[in-house]
DNA sequence: CAGTGGTCTAGACCACACT
DNA sequence: GTGTGGTCTAGACCACTGA
């Protein structure tokens, strides 16, 4: 268990070397050459490790150059957005599902211009909310576009959440995300039995797969008690 | 400029194949050998190309197993935190700085236990208040450790803001970010210029280097105004 | 046990960007 | 020009795991 890769090991030691200051935010770094000698293995185990840890944003590499230690900015955070139930159940709570609504309607303009269609035009909408031990902890307001998935309309969603049924039945391959805060509005306040104008956390999602856009859905936290998180620090 | 490195054509290539709906999700695709075949290339230029596409969540691969397209969830998101400054003059818009109050207090609760210490002792506080155009863009609520940075004492923090400060004097390791809706305080409100308690968009981050932990921020954004985005889709 | 992915090596050539 | 990273190859051995 204490067995790893090469390249892992370099990685690393060459992590270390930069955590605990030794190499600084702007320094050169050795040379892969060198650094494979130091290791005492190949030109492209060093590469590799180097390579991933530049991925990473840990180091900035440029041909002639050499390889820097790179200044940290607070830039890309890898967010964890997770199914809702796996990520109720993970917390060992129960897990429940109600449908709130399902309807054909007239896209309103937001909806629309998300599914690349004209505002009135009709789209499956779907309002649906989860609960964390019986206590509301999300509501998701979806519209489905029936041209691309024509067999929703025959789906009736009060059993299973139109997330699973989508992953199953229609796989997406493009997908667009949003986070920001808004007031709650009359029926979300009233589905997550907070104030009206609580403040909430939206999480916007627009997913295309090759026949066009699939679904536009808006999750709504309540604010405060509800946090994205990043898993681990990357660095 | 159309030409580009064998493993990228072979990772387009292959991804093209997942988006059209040629291999669904579960499917198994052929092994390595046999992909290396097709491109007329070595097993290792495939390995790399579909190793990628692994870590990018697009394929599941195991042993003997082989390698499958894998079912897309909302999975991890890589978000963009950029630096404030940078973000509003990205926008074309003029960046403007000031700042709202500095002093030596006590910690309160969630601060003190963000940077380990207890509730009580004292650090440095900030409140600055970023421009666009002249107009309040986003309030930075700022806790920094005194014992980990005490040359931030004698830093007056007028014409720069902390963050740039703190990256050129004391670049930190590690970090953890969290997201969140809240209602905007008092202060937090009239600095934004919106009226009290509407929603506000936070975004926290506690840093560590390896002397210990560094600074406590929150990050406020008028609710609704601001969004947090996925710059585009991964898959 | 056998097939698949995971990794390493040694050598080679190329592209870029400093000097 | 020249040194650095970027990539490819051919071959090899290993490790896991499904049949």
């Amino acid at each position: 268990m204490s067995d790893q890769a090469p390249y892992q090991r370099i990685k690393e030691s060459l992590l270390q070397r930069v955590k605990s200051g030794d190499w600084r935010p702007g320094d050169t770094i050795p040379g892969e050459l060198q650094l494979a000698d130091d290791f005492s293995c190949a030109r492209a185990t060093v590469h590799r490790a180097l390579r991933e840890l530049a991925d990473e944003g840990i180091f900035e590499r440029r041909r002639k150059a050499g390889t820097r230690v790179a200044v940290p900015t607070g830039r890309s955070v890898a967010l964890d957005i997770p199914l809702v139930d796996q990520e109720i159940r993970a917390t060992g709570a129960e897990y429940g599902y109600r449908l709130l609504a399902r309807a054909l309607e007239q896209l309103p303009p937001v909806a629309a211009e998300s599914l690349d269609r004209a505002p009135g035009e009709q789209a499956l909408h779907l309002t649906c909310l989860h609960y964390a031990d019986r206590r509301p902890f999300q509501v998701e307001d979806r519209w489905i576009d029936p041209g691309t998935v024509p067999e929703a309309l025959d789906a009736p969603f009060d059993e299973e959440g139109p997330n699973a049924w989508l992953l199953r039945n229609v796989p997406w391959t493009d997908a667009e995300h949003a986070i920001f805060a808004s007031a709650a509005d009359k029926d979300v306040a009233a589905a997550l039995s907070i104030p009206s104008s609580s403040p909430v956390l939206a999480v916007e999602r627009r997913t295309w797969n090759q026949k066009g856009p699939v679904t536009f859905v808006r999750f709504f936290y309540p604010g405060e008690s509800y946090r994205l998180r990043t898993s681990f620090a990357a660095r």
